[in-house]
DNA sequence: GCTAGATTGTTACTTCGGTAACATTTTGGG
DNA sequence: CCCAAAATGTTACCGAAGTAACAATCTAGC
């Protein structure tokens, strides 16, 4: 559902981290400016692996998870993006097709910027366009991380290394309350529920983390990053 | 070593597969026209995660890996560049650090096309930056690929998956002999050398691949595609 | 408030892949 | 041509994580 964009509040959101916060001030004004706010219900489909890119999408409020489809149809969650957070690059930057699918994991409000006043902005501002390569750089970057903490890294690392990263979204780098169940966080790193659970026990009683009903605090990410780095090998 | 740049032998090896091939012709004329070509000795830093980039690289003759160094200092190497493989796109992509190390897994002759050459045809030619953000973007999609694969796929059809995709820079999509040892390819896929020879002795049982001294023959690379494809849950 | 359903906590068992070792084969340099 | 070094082929054993089940706890909606 549409919504009338409350402009000021979309600049303050997408300022804190990511991205959005390390564009030069033009830019992230052109981007607020064609902003256009919509509401998504719970476990909506914002765009599906396939469909055609019409341009870039952030979260405003709530959260959204990015799937990969495998050949044997199969969708694996690759990413959560919680407040601030850009999604939908993956696709050419300008048109092409959704290489993943992106679903509302809860009520959401996102921004949409369209592709048009994305090729507006590079006409007028060709300099800019090095910003747009750097998104996509930056999430390969992450990317290709992952996948090498996934090859060497215990479990246990993993999961402090990804609630680490979660943290930024709900806490800028500091304690926060990720709304994430446990079952879910299996499903985000590729573990058992269990192996999950026994691992939040053991950030517990370091201090690290607080379990909560449907919800996990991050107590200290500078210790998690801490578990993530000792832990290897 | 500096050679001098043979630009016929350089248009026909990049033509062939990836990025390069699906570039437009006056961007690829432009590279090639800018590339330098130097020849690296089996085991030498191309460049390290930290240096400063200056440029792309593509890899002309031989092959090079890539890889990620984390946190606790392990370099993981997370790809392999046949010949007509364009790496050292992650930096940002004119100029910053680079995100990986890459180092040449054999002789190999290597072509650069300095940032400043990059700069020129995206000065001279504004609407090519789209091609540069392609660049990456590929790249992270396959990275967002080989991470869920890993989550959800047996070894077997990882390995698979894996032996399908280097059979592309060396046999253009058909059969191909890759020039990889057993525990290289296990180090890639982050599997036990066990598992690499046995999942190889199953594959040359099918009728898939024939195991060599220090090379692997992928036979029917579709094949393997299936099996990537059927084994998956 | 109560209760059904959702979520977390825990256990016993199993399985798959890793480790470590050794045998066999191949290669290249002297 | 030979042999040491490198690489592949194979085995026995072990452990860590998954599976499947169940108990305990929380919450939302009636």
């Amino acid at each position: 559902m549409r919504l009338v964009p409350d402009r000021k509040r979309i600049a303050e959101t997408f300022s804190r981290n990511g991205w959005f916060s390390r564009c030069p001030a033009r830019l992230r004004e052109a981007l607020v400016a064609h902003a256009q706010v919509s509401a998504v219900e719970a476990g909506r489909w914002i765009y599906d692996t396939g469909d055609e890119a019409h341009g870039l999408y952030g979260v405003l409020s709530g959260s959204v998870t990015s799937h990969v489809v495998l050949d044997n149809g199969e969708a694996v969650p690759i990413s959560i993006s919680g407040p601030g957070t850009v999604f939908g690059y993956a696709a050419q930057v300008l048109g092409g097709k959704r290489v993943t699918t992106a679903i509302a994991r809860e009520r959401a409000e996102t921004i949409f910027i369209p592709q048009h006043a994305l090729a507006a902005i590079v006409r007028d501002m060709p300099a800019l366009w090095l910003h747009f390569a750097e998104l996509a750089t930056e999430q390969l970057v992450w990317a290709a991380r992952a996948y090498a903490e996934r090859m060497r890294l215990s479990p246990e690392a993993q999961i402090a290394s990804r609630l680490y990263l979660y943290s930024f979204p709900w806490g800028g780098g500091g304690p926060a309350t990720l709304p994430i169940r446990q079952d879910e966080l299996a499903e985000l790193t590729g573990f058992s529920r269990k192996t999950i659970n026994l691992a939040l026990r053991d950030f517990a009683a370091r201090g690290l983390v607080k379990t909560g009903y449907r919800s996990i605090s991050v107590l200290d990410p500078g210790g998690l990053h801490k578990v993530a780095m000792a832990a290897a090998q």
